[in-house]
Formats: structure tokens, C-alpha cells, sequence
DNA sequence: AGGAATCTTGCAAACGTTTGCAAATTTCCC
DNA sequence: GGGAAATTTGCAAACGTTTGCAAGATTCCT
């Protein structure tokens, strides 16, 4: 249609008063047409319109932003609570990153992403929605700052957070039930012959912990011992980290619940390097379903968690409560994806 | 320290002017002592901060900025041309966005990301610059997008690409040099002893189009056969297209070099598949060096490229470009990492 | 044709900061 | 102690939009 922006003088018409004096109207007219109110007759706005499109016009959003109290953007934030270290390129976060760009574009919001580190920076919440930037916040991971979110959620409605679901809590958040996924792990890692398990992965972030907690559930009621052997996940010391666990516990543990596809494949190549054999020496489940997951060898049973949902999820209870509605969480159900490892 | 922030009546001080009227003083004196500035009275200065502290104040960032005609928000966007399905995924992508928050961050700048289809939204790039809402742009990937990207380069500063590097271009970009990357490539799998070569990826986006362009200029100068396998990035469908192609070209080919590692690492699952032993019946090399070419059986020999430096580019020269300077563009070398699959 | 009802428009006051200018206060020096 | 210099404050005008209110223009009806 109009390929014809390369021959306007851009940036003449930078207010909508510029484009008001133009239009020969005043800018509160020109506001209604681009606003596309009913209150403008039909004639002034195509006029209107046409020389916003000739001029390549942008009505400012921070003025607009200011005026009307609201920003379309929501904020994205990404607690590095332990590993401080480059949490953020962890995939599953991106992953969930990715998704969320997707859905807030589809609703007409704009994503601010920032990456905060709670310990050098007690405030970072309350830094962000009080900054008056955004008109609400997604929070990806509730780190070790429960207690400060459960602070905020009590005075501030248009928050959601991707995390674990606690009996009672008051912040609204959608996850899987990791419990359950734990259950679905150690069930399978004893169906497929294990009988001495291991948890591998930080047992402190609420997430790992329900993981594992579901684990020792089927554990005990099945008899059998598990251990936790903790690991950081910054990939540059989990691999060592996951070697020294192989030798300490070599021949006493005979399946893995790894807290992360991730560390899972990390596992797998200390334990080829070690020559152990997996599934028949060694059983390994993994979590998240990550496309890692087919590619591994052999490729990973795991715990899926639909990473796609949860993002629709999100967004979807965030609008809600942008509109003034008070929601529940939302727990998704996780799915075990039996491949070769277990 | 202060940790009493709970027994502050939140909300009661909204702005600067409430905030004002308790201290006794201006507005102005309040912007002032909040900015940190040298014109206001150390006492006054203390008092006003103690003041804001105690009820938990913010400045809004939206008046700010309409104010001061900045914003301290860096626009990153990322446009998805050719395979519109969640490009945005891309583990590259992704790793350079992790390293991006990090380096903004670091100096200050919130990063507001957006997710665009050029496609359907021509002037994908002119709404976000003129939107008002960043102070400048840094640009994920070319696309098919070159010549828009060089159209806004004339007229707009503050705009830095990550991506390919031509002769005579007019906008600022960042990037690996993609044709001796390919150079690298071809070299090394004739030298571990290819004589039929072929690129496994979509020849059409810059980068891609250069890693090949490299490939065949080794061809060319060993030689010796080279033949574009193209293949989609989504890994739904990279999957199947890549074992149709293995199947298509049967016995014509012993040396791959995949655009990606990415879909190095799908090709290596449908080899297997096949029972093609790597590196023996066919060497295979990837790009990019992610976490996951550590990963695969056998370990991908690749070409490495510096995210991290990359990112910490884009954020540099951008910042000279607000401040006013014309930058040059920055082009990183690769680096081949040999492992096992060639 | 006259007046009521309906559409369109303009006016001007917000939104919450920042900042040039000038006034008020303090400091300093002889 | 008197005045100049330096420091600290307040005033008020921006920044670019949106929107309630009222005035002006049209339409419609009898």
C-alpha cells in the first residue's frame, strides 16, 4: 500500500500539537482520532490519520504512559538468589522467557526484563513496581525470597509468580506441582529396578525441595533409601561437582533424580565417563523436558512440565488482576515422558 | 540497617510534592537532593532522603522521563523472519539476551524486549524507536530485514545490530565474522578427512548465507564438492528435514557442516539413527559452541563464538552512540573448539 | 422556521518530574 | 560591620498526552 515513507521529512511532526497545527485542528481532536474514539467525526479522523501515516507520527508513550496512569508494559523479573552467576541463561527460564514474550505481545503489552540480585539489593521489588514504569509484574522464580514476595502480594494486585505452591501463601502463583513430579520420578526410577536413589541438584529453592520431598514420599513408602547430593547449577562447576558425588557414592546408589534436564545431562556424561551404564547400572530421571532431553544418550525419561501453559497462565491470571480481579494459583500438572533412561 | 520497613504507611507518599510538603520544603529542592545533587544543603539533603526512605518513595520514572527526554530503557528487539514459530527460543539468541541484561544492567539501563514479525508489521522498527519509550535499540539478528535496518540507520543513531558485517553497510552491527567461521569449518572437516562436503542449514539469512559462502570458498579452493542441505530452524520440523536430507543424499556426503549447533545436534541423533558412526563415516561440525556441544556423543567439534564478548560489543559501542559518537562496527573472531565429531 | 437532540470540537487542567532563573540566605573578607 | 561572593532555595514553566466540560455546529422533528 503506502511504500511511500521514504520521501517524509521525518521527525517535523514530532507532538501531536505539530500534527494538530497541520491538521488545522486542535490536539485534543487529533488525540481522539488516533485514539480511534467515537467522539471524532469520521471525515477529521481520516484526515488526521492519513497525515500521522504521511509523517510517520508517533504519539509519545511516556506522555501518554503519564497521563493515563498506565504504561502497557509489564514487568519481568528474574530473582538470581544462590547462583548468582548467570542463573538467567539457564534454559528453562528462557524458555519460560520466550513463551512469555509470545503471549504479552499477543495481549498488547511490552515486556521490561530486568535481572536483579536480592542479596546485593534488599529492595529490588519494591525498586520495580514503584518505579512507575510498568503496570504489573511477572516474578520468574521465587529464589529464596518468599518472605519478600509474600511482603508485596499483600499491597500490590497485579503480581504473579512462576514458583511452588505452598499451603496458605498469599502470593498468586502458577508452577507444576513438583511434589507430584517428584512422586512420578521416584516411582519410575524403582519401576525400572532402582532400589538405592539419589537426588541430585540443590535441595534449598522451594522448587528442588518439593522435587525432592515428593522423591522421599515414594521412598519411604516404598523402602527404600534416597540422598541428597547437592549441586550447584552453574554448568561450570556442576560438572565437577557431579563427578566428586559419582565417586563419593560409587557403588551405593543405583537411580538418579536429577532436579533439572539440565544437570541430568550433565550426569549423564560423568557417568559414561566413568563407564557406568545407564539404564542397566544406572537409572536417571531428569525434569523439565527440555529439547535436551531427546538429544541426550540414551535420551532422558523426565518430568514434564508445559512450559507453554504455565506462560499462558501467567498472563492469563496477570490480566485478571490487572482488570481488579482477585485470583487463585494455578498448579499444572506434570507429565512423565518415559525415553531410555529409566 | 533499616530493616523497619514494614510500619511505613506505603502509598501515602506518591510523589515528589507529598513528599515535599512533610519535609517543609520545595519540590524542586526535593528533585534535587534525590537527584544528588551539589546544589542542595547537606541537612536538607539528609533529611529529605531519611524521609523518602522511611515511606518507601520512588520517583516515577514515566514523568521523569517525559521530563528529561530519556527513559534508562534500552529496546531489544528480535525479529522473526523466516520460521515466525518461537525463533525467539533460540538458545543463541537467548544466551546473547541473558549476557545483554547482564551488561545493561550493569550500566544502568532497564532492557524492554520485544518480539516482532516483520510480515505482518512493516514498520516494526520505526513504532519502537518512535514509540518514546527507549533511549536506543539494539537489534537480535538481521532477518530478511537488512534493508529496513539500513533505511533507520541514516536518521537514527542509537542503533546497534548483532549480526553480519558487509562491505560498505550503513548501520553499526556486532558479529562474528560467519565467513571465516565457514572457512574454519570446511577446513577442518577436509582435514579430518572429508572430500564431500555439505551445509546443513538455511542459506538465506545473512549470517547463515556467510558461514556458507566461507565453506565454499574452501570448497572451491580444495577442490572438492559442497552442497546446501537447506533446513528449517524450528526443531519441530528440523527433524524430520534433516533425516529426509541424510536419506537423499545416502552415500554422496561425508563431511557436514550445520549452521547451527543446534541442528548439529539433531543431525547427530538422525546419523545415529541411521548407524553412520561420527566421525569415521561422516565428520560433522557445528557453530556457535553452546553448552550443548559439550554434550552430545560424540562431543561436537565447532565454531565457537564469543557471546559474552558480544553482547558486552553491543552494549559498548551503543553507549558511545548515545553519547553522541558514530562507531564503527565491531566484527569477533572465531574460534574452532575441536572435539570428536571431526 | 424554530427549537430540541445529537455530534464535533476546543479549552484548559491535569499526570509527576526537572531545571533556568531569580530571590533569599549564609559565608567570607577587609 | 558592610558589602561582595557563594551557597541554598523557591517559583513556574516546561515535557507531550488525555479528558471533563462546555461551547459550537449539525441534524432532526413537528
Amino acid at each position: 500500500m503506502s511504500t511511500d515513507n521514504e520521501r517524509t521529512p521525518r521527525g517535523t511532526v514530532r507532538t501531536i500539537t505539530d500534527l494538530a497545527r497541520i491538521a488545522g485542528v486542535s490536539p485534543g481532536t487529533v488525540s481522539r482520532a488516533l485514539a480511534g474514539k467515537s467522539l471524532v467525526n469520521t471525515k477529521t479522523r481520516e484526515k488526521i490519520e492519513a497525515i500521522a501515516r504521511e509523517h510517520g507520527f508517533r504519539p509519545n508513550q511516556m506522555a501518554s504512559g503519564l497521563r493515563r496512569q498506565k504504561t502497557g508494559v509489564i514487568g519481568v523479573v528474574i530473582p538470581l538468589g544462590h547462583d548468582t552467576r548467570q542463573q538467567i541463561s539457564d534454559s528453562f527460564f528462557m524458555t519460560l522467557l520466550g513463551y512469555l514474550a509470545d503471549e504479552l505481545t499477543r495481549e498488547g503489552y511490552d515486556l521490561m526484563l530486568r535481572r536483579v540480585v536480592p542479596e546485593t539489593d534488599a529492595d529490588w521489588l519494591d525498586r520495580f513496581i514503584g518505579s512507575g514504569m510498568i503496570d504489573g509484574v511477572i516474578v520468574i522464580g521465587q529464589s529464596d525470597q518468599f518472605d519478600r514476595i509474600e511482603d508485596v502480594a499483600d499491597g500490590y494486585l497485579p503480581m504473579v509468580v512462576w514458583g511452588n505452591h505452598t499451603e496458605g501463601q498469599r502470593h498468586c502463583v502458577v508452577g507444576t506441582d513438583n511434589r507430584l513430579g517428584g512422586r512420578l520420578a521416584a516411582e519410575r526410577l524403582i519401576a525400572a529396578g532402582a532400589s538405592r536413589l539419589a537426588f541430585l541438584g540443590d535441595t534449598k529453592p522451594m522448587e528442588f525441595a518439593a522435587r525432592y520431598a515428593g522423591a522421599q514420599d515414594i521412598a519411604a513408602r516404598m523402602g527404600v533409601p534416597i540422598v541428597a547430593l547437592p549441586t550447584h547449577l552453574s554448568p561450570d562447576h556442576a560438572g565437577e561437582e557431579i563427578a566428586r558425588h559419582l565417586g563419593d557414592h560409587a557403588g551405593n546408589i543405583d537411580g538418579i533424580f536429577a532436579a533439572t534436564d539440565t544437570l541430568a545431562a550433565l550426569c549423564l556424561t560423568a557417568l559414561r565417563e566413568r563407564g557406568i551404564a545407564v539404564p542397566d547400572d544406572m537409572r536417571l530421571v531428569g525434569f523439565d523436558d527440555l529439547p535436551i532431553a531427546r538429544q541426550t544418550v540414551p535420551p532422558l525419561t523426565t518430568v514434564r512440565q508445559d512450559i507453554a501453559a504455565g506462560a499462558r497462565g501467567l498472563v492469563d491470571l496477570l490480566l485478571r488482576r490487572l482488570a481488579g480481579e482477585s485470583t487463585e494459583s494455578l498448579v499444572l500438572p506434570p507429565n512423565l515422558v518415559i525415553r531410555q533412561s529409566a
